[in-house]
DNA sequence: TTAAATACAGAATTTTATTCTGTAATAGAA
DNA sequence: TTCTATTACAGAATAAAATTCTGTATTTAA
């Protein structure tokens, strides 16, 4: 279970303990039971604590879903950096972009299944304005380079405002469609 | 609002009058507040009905979402058909698939915000196995249509596996993440 | 016209999220 | 080490929301 590796990275040190297994039971039952179904008697029972450590960590259950949601985001983020550490042109970044996006969805599965269910409900809640953000700095970044790649090119980038559509949107509609026990 | 002439078509008749308004107006509430955001009790006073009625029409909160949800999604597949109407190459077929899709979404574009929202507690909730169900029924009328189509010709499709993706990946990707209030 | 089925109303109940108050553990200053 | 402030946790109490249930009106069809 590659999960516990990442928790472990995000939430370092022995005094996170009971945060991480929170978060690591939370996701089995989100993906099992879905994010809304699963109601927090049913975590607590998981880890054989109370309700007030769940509230103590996270504040509430939207809290509980954006931490383990932006920790995955941040994770993903960091294997796209390596992937783009040794880029020369183009054709490289854009396979830099597909393969990390792969590579991670792949190895952290139950991660990734829940990213796609999570997406939705924490753009509308309260750290929403926090996702957009960093979504558009990511963004911002990435294209940026691409873009400075393309003027020592000859190649004629496609317009910025599509790119990252046509760059991700097909992995990312086969990934969410065909990962285990699907959903489209 | 195209919205309201969309539920005329799939619920017709003045004996729905009321269903046809719980319908509109819980669009309207789940697209500004979100699906779970939105309580029973908020869409009864935009209606001005009763909790019973809702109840009485939809059987619970899922049940409502879900009813929209598959009238939205039926109407897209209308589009489609009409769309395929008059294809004789593979071409026509690529076309047509991506142009009724982003068509319906520029059309329907408060339907289309919460298809993508709802699409995920739909597929979890007790409807999950009618949705796979339809996915992969229309998936396989319009790519056998395609296949077929590539035999006459010299065209070589790519594994059928990924087709679905690849045509229709980039298209989602850009609504979803520029419909208005966006989402990525 | 009348009985059965459907449509609706609203109070009552159940389920779930969240708060609150108190107690233990821990870390750092003295 | 001892004391104190901060953090971590427990679990009962409360609040909010979904759902059920019972009764009444309206419609349909025979």
């Amino acid at each position: 279970m590659e999960t516990l590796a990442l928790l472990e990275r995000h939430f370092p040190g022995r005094k996170a303990e009971l945060k991480r297994t929170i978060l690591h039971k939370a996701l089995i039952c989100f993906n099992e039971q879905g994010i809304e179904a699963t109601t927090i008697e049913v975590i607590r029972a998981a880890c054989d604590t109370s309700v007030g450590a769940i509230y103590h960590h996270f504040g509430n259950k939207e809290g509980l879903v954006a931490a383990l949601f932006f920790a995955a985001l941040d994770d993903q983020s960091q294997l796209r950096s390596q992937y783009f550490e040794n880029i020369q042109t183009i054709e490289d970044g854009v396979c830099a972009l597909v393969y990390s996006y792969v590579d991670w969805i792949d190895r952290y599965a139950a991660l990734a299944k829940f990213l796609f269910a999570a997406r939705f409900s924490v753009a509308r809640g309260p750290h929403g304005h926090e996702l957009s953000e960093r979504n558009m700095a990511r963004n911002k970044a990435i294209f940026s380079h691409l873009k400075q790649l393309s003027q020592t090119q000859t190649t004629r980038l496609w317009p910025l405002e599509l790119l990252p559509s046509v760059i991700i949107g097909p992995s990312e509609n086969y990934c969410r469609a065909c990962s285990p026990s699907s959903v489209t």
